[in-house]
DNA sequence: GCAAAAGTGTTTGGATTACACCCATGA
DNA sequence: TCATGGGTGTAATCCAAACACTTTTGC
C-alpha cells in the first residue's frame, strides 16, 4: 500500500418539501450533485467539497451549498463525521485513491429558498425516499462514496429529531397555517396525525401566535394564520449553557440514531 | 498570514463513576493527559492523538486511548467534529499554529476497566463537574485548546442520551443490583430518583431479569442481582436500517444536544 | 427491637388517543 | 344545500410522580 495522505471534506444533506410528482402531497426532497472527476465520477453525490484551512467547518458547508447549488440554508446542523479507511475507494476502482475524511451537515430550506435553487445538468433534485429505496421496492442507483449511508442517517436524525425540538418549522415561512405545520410532520414522519390532537399539541407547547390574519381562498372554513414564537434551537456546542437545574430533566440530544 | 494545513485528530472523553472524594457518593470522573508539547503545554487536555492514515476514525480513538491512558472502553461514540479555525491557537500564543480539526469521541468505562488504568505523572483522573466549573464556584484552571466547551458537551450528551437510551449499563459489570443502576442515574442526573418508581420503571423496561442470586453483607434487606438482557445500542450510522414502519413513532437519535 | 434499605400498593394529575360533533366558506 | 376541511368537546387510557406501607436482613 502506498503512502496515504488524509484529505478533510464537508459535504451536507438538504432536506426541502415538495409536492410528491405521483401523489401531490408534500415529500422530502434533497438536492444532489453528478461528480465530474474519478473517483465516482458520472454518480450522483451530496453536494461538499474539501475544507478551505480559512472555513470554519460550518462556514465551509454554506460556500460549498452556495458555489454548487446556489442555495443559503437557515437551518445547518453538523450530522457526523465518516471516515472509514476504504469509503472513498471505488469497489471496483483503484485501491490506492486518496483517503477522505468527511465531515457533513444537514440543512432544512424553505420552499421559497428551494425555488431559487439551480437546477442544471449537475444538479438534481430527487424525492428522498426514492433515493435510499423502500423496503419493497427496487434498488435505486447508488450513490458515490458512502452517501447512501450517509442519506439514511441523515433522514434518521430529522426523523427522530423532528419529534422533540421545533425544527419542523425550518420548512415554513413566516405565516403558515396549523395544517401546513401538521402536513411538515406527516411529511417527515410517513404517517398521518390526527389533526384535532395535533392542533391542541402545538397550542400547548407555546410555541405560535395567531396572527389575525386568515387564509382565504380555499373551498372551506378559512384557516387561522400563526407565526412562529420560539427560536429553531442551535445544535451548536458551543451554545452548551452551565450544568443544567439538577431538579429538572435534561432534554434529548441531537446527534444520533437508537 | 501564513500558508497554513489542516490537520485532523481524534480525542476521546471518558467517564467512570468512582466514590466522591468528600461526600462518597458515585460520581463522574474522567482522566486528563497533560500536553507535553506546544501549544498548551503543561495544560490539561483530553486524551487524543493525529489520525494514522491507516485507522478508521473509532479504532484511532481507541489506539490513543490505550498508549496514553491504558484504557480500552467497551462504549464508544462519536460526539462531535470541533473545526473552528483558531481553536488551536493559544490566546496568548502565537497565531500561525497549525489548524486542527477533532473528532471527538466518548467513552464509558467500568469500575474494573478503570482501576486497571494508568495514573502517571501526566495522567490523572479528575470529578468531571469540578473540570468544567460549577455554576455558583470558582473558575477552574482552564483545559488545553477548546477541550472546556467538548466536555460540557459531552456531558450534556450523556445527561440527555442516558433519558431514552439503556447506556448506563455501560457503567456496571454483569451483574448488579437495582440499586446500583439507580445509583447511576443519580450520579449521572445529578438528583436523586424515586427507589419505587425507578424499580419499576426498570423492571417494566424489559432490560433486565433477576439471576436469583442476592447481594449478601449488607446491614439490611439483601437486595436481589440482575443482569442486563438488552444490548447497548451502537451510535454507528452504518446500523442505520432500513426506514422504520411509519405507523410506529420513531426513537430519539444520538448526536445532539436541545 | 431497631435501623436501614428492599420491595409492594395506591392515589393522583397530566398527557395522549380516539372519535363525535359543530363551524364557516366556496361551489 | 352540500362537500370540505377548520376547529371544539369529551371520555378512555396510559404513564409518571408522590408517598404510605410491609419485608428482611445486620446489629
Amino acid at each position: 500500500m502506498s503512502e496515504q495522505r488524509v484529505v478533510l471534506a464537508v459535504s451536507t444533506v438538504i432536506f426541502a418539501l415538495r409536492p410528491h410528482p405521483t401523489t401531490g402531497r408534500p415529500t422530502l426532497w434533497l438536492p444532489l450533485v453528478r461528480r465530474i472527476r474519478e473517483p465516482y465520477r458520472g454518480q450522483w453525490a451530496l453536494p461538499g467539497g474539501p475544507l478551505q484551512p480559512e472555513d470554519d467547518l460550518a462556514t465551509s458547508a454554506r460556500r460549498t451549498l452556495e458555489r454548487t447549488t446556489g442555495l443559503d440554508p437557515h437551518y445547518l446542523e453538523q450530522l457526523y463525521a465518516f471516515g472509514a479507511v476504504d469509503r472513498s475507494a471505488c469497489g471496483d476502482g483503484p485501491g490506492s485513491s486518496e483517503r477522505v475524511v468527511s465531515v457533513v451537515y444537514w440543512a432544512i430550506i424553505r420552499p421559497d429558498e428551494a425555488a431559487r435553487a439551480v437546477d442544471g445538468d449537475n444538479v438534481e433534485w430527487r424525492v428522498a425516499d426514492d433515493v435510499v429505496g423502500r423496503p419493497d421496492g427496487d434498488q435505486p442507483e447508488p450513490l458515490a462514496f458512502d452517501h447512501g449511508t450517509v442519506l439514511r442517517y441523515a433522514l434518521a436524525r430529522l426523523r427522530a429529531k423532528i419529534g422533540y425540538s421545533p425544527i419542523a418549522y425550518a420548512f415554513l415561512t413566516d405565516e403558515f397555517t396549523l395544517a401546513a405545520l401538521r402536513e411538515v410532520h406527516e411529511a417527515v414522519l410517513q404517517r398521518p396525525l390526527d389533526p384535532a390532537n395535533f392542533r391542541r399539541q402545538v397550542l400547548a407547547s407555546q410555541a405560535v401566535a395567531p396572527t389575525g390574519r386568515h387564509l382565504t381562498g380555499t373551498s372551506h372554513r378559512p384557516p387561522a394564520l400563526y407565526r412562529r414564537v420560539v427560536a429553531i434551537p442551535s445544535a451548536d456546542p458551543s451554545r452548551v449553557t452551565a450544568p443544567a437545574d439538577p431538579t429538572s430533566p435534561t432534554e434529548p440530544d441531537t446527534e444520533e440514531c437508537a
